[in-house]
This record gives structure tokens, C-alpha cells and sequence, in this order.
DNA sequence: CCGCCTGAGTAGGTAAATCCAACTTAGCTA
DNA sequence: TAGCTAAGTTGGATTTACCTACTCAGGCGG
């Protein structure tokens, strides 16, 4: 990981990458593992679209913002839409993809850890709620939509998982 | 951000954080949002206690497996049990706590996604299995243990949420 | 047309984190 | 007492992040 792993570099067998590297979650990591990017796409998910909302709400270097937008792009977490005000020129606008949406159930098992485990004076800043207003967790799910206790379910390497 | 932030230095009032990094993702990425982590984590669930272990799997430099065990104990996610094997000295396991086991559903979704988004060659290299059999997948969930659609999630900051 | 304003970056220098290889240390064994 | 090994520590080079200032383009007012 000397240089810039991306999801290509990861899995062309010409770099000798370390097969525990090679996993799905090594791969997600290549796109949402770098630092600022949760919280980017914590404000993607505010409703933030634009890189002056982003920054001035972060308070991240422009330059890397600029990098993490563009590395999202690429991996189709983002999309850049032109957008215009009237009366204003024509900018570019960050709008999460499908796939960018997604990510919400990392980002909802981010927050969900961090309220059980390193609570904020005051309680949760945030609360996730069903259409009836009943609170809602993540967790394991079956085939039917139940959910299993974490502590049933198997996790198995398949036979290509990179020995 | 330019001192490696800590939960305690994000929740002190006497720090001027920027409001939008004191979220409970934000305070969970202050434990395991440095490169490398996840994937120690990752390790940690398959069954590696030893610092060697984690070295040698995921070719990490040993500085850098040092600062973030240490952060990781810090913060009560692994704990630091002193093990002896026969005609060996005694030596440290690094284990994971409650509060570390719970970090899965974190890292089961960050590897759904991967197999969902960026799959490798050959198809998914881990799979999640209800004690039946039948795959298990990560998603929210009611208090009644039903799944809910994640686009009927609503969510929504609290009046204890940073302005 | 011309100068000004604004959002969205880029550039340059400094500080911090990472990487790599070599070295140290503490117990056990021979 | 010397050697072996796991678990780090240390020093120096490289990469990444940070911060400030600057550029660039389009729209607008005059």
C-alpha cells in the first residue's frame, strides 16, 4: 500500500498484493477508506451537493476534497451533475448515486457503534425511525426479512477467498 | 484535524471542532477510522491474537500495528490478555471485546457493499449464513425484528445534534 | 466593453503520517 | 552463557494532509 491503492491495483494479479488485502471490505476501503470520506458522504446524505457546502461544513483542505470527490466519482459513489441557479453560472453538483446510497447502512452501522459505545453527552444526535415512528436498528437479516442475532450467524471464506 | 483527533478532544467543549464533527460516525471514525483498522478488525474476527499475526497477514509496518493497537485497546474495542503457550514465554493476545464483536455488522456491511459494488472475479469471497443455511444480509430493521426498506428509513437529527 | 464578485478549484510550502529496514529487548532453551 | 524468537522500537526516506494564497471562469453592473 505504498502507493494509491485503487480497486484495479487490488485485484490485477501483476501487483503482488498481500491476498488478505484482496477481500470485499479491502476493496470498499479503496473507495470510502481514505480519511474525510464517511464524513463527506455523511453530508452527501444531509443533502449536501455542493464543494463550498462541503468544505465550509467540514473544514477540510480544498485540495483534498477535490481528491475525495474525484476518487468517489470514479467509483460511481457520485455523480457530477451540472446545476444552475438563475442568475448564476452553470456548477457542478455531487449527487449520490445508487450504489452511493447504498452505503447508507455503513454509515447508519458507523453511527449506530458510536451511540452504543462512545455516547455523547445528551444522547444520540441522530435517530433513525420506521414510517410509524418506531425506532429502527441494523443488524442481520434472513431471507424472509427476520432479523438473526449476530452472534448465529456464520461467517464462512468461500473457495475464493484469496489463501 | 491536524492533531490526531481523539473522542475526548471531539467532545471537549474547550476545542473549537468544527459542530459537524461531533456525530457519533464522526466519533466512531476517531477508533476505527485510521487506515489500516478495519482491516486489523477483520483479522481480529477470523481468529488472529498476535501481533505477528496481524504483521504477517496484512503486511502492515510494525510502527503503524503498534499505534493502532494501542488506539483500538485504548478505546475498548480489543483487550490485551497475557498468554502463554508450553515451553514459550508469556506474551500478549490482542482479543476483541463486546463493543468490538458489535463492530462486525460494521465491517459485514462494508463487505456487502464490496460484493454488491465492486465484485471480485469469481464472486463473493465470504459468506453469512443463518444457522438454516440461508444467507443472511444486513439491512434495518423494526423493533418487532422485521426488516424495513432503507428508503423508508427516515432520518433525523435531534435537538442534540451540533449546529 | 471593463472591472468586480463568487464558487470552485490549483499551487506551494510546512507538518504529520506512513513505510521500510535495521536494531533492541525479554524470556526460554540448549 | 550463548542463541533463538516474538514483539516491538528507532531512524531516515517518502507520501499524504494541512493551510494560505492565488487562479480561473462566468455573470453582472455600469
Amino acid at each position: 500500500m505504498t502507493e494509491k491503492a485503487t480497486v484495479e491495483s487490488l485485484l490485477d494479479p501483476a501487483t503482488d498484493t498481500p491476498p488478505a488485502l484482496m477481500c470485499s471490505i479491502a476493496r470498499s476501503l479503496c473507495v470510502v477508506g481514505e480519511r474525510w470520506t464517511f464524513l463527506i458522504l455523511r453530508e452527501a446524505f444531509w443533502g449536501s451537493t455542493r464543494f463550498s457546502e462541503f468544505r465550509d461544513r467540514l473544514g477540510i483542505a480544498p485540495d483534498v476534497l477535490t481528491d475525495r470527490l474525484a476518487t468517489l466519482t470514479e467509483a460511481g459513489v457520485l455523480t457530477r451533475e451540472p446545476y444552475q441557479e438563475p442568475g448564476r453560472r452553470v456548477r457542478d453538483a455531487y449527487r449520490l448515486t445508487p450504489a452511493g446510497r447504498q452505503l447508507q447502512i455503513v454509515l447508519g452501522a458507523l453511527q449506530q457503534w458510536g451511540d452504543d459505545h462512545l455516547p455523547p453527552p445528551g444522547g444520540p444526535t441522530v435517530t433513525r425511525r420506521a414510517p410509524d415512528g418506531r425506532p429502527v436498528h441494523i443488524g442481520f437479516i434472513d431471507p424472509d426479512g427476520h432479523e438473526i442475532p449476530a452472534d448465529e450467524v456464520e461467517f464462512a471464506r468461500t473457495a475464493n477467498y484469496p489463501s
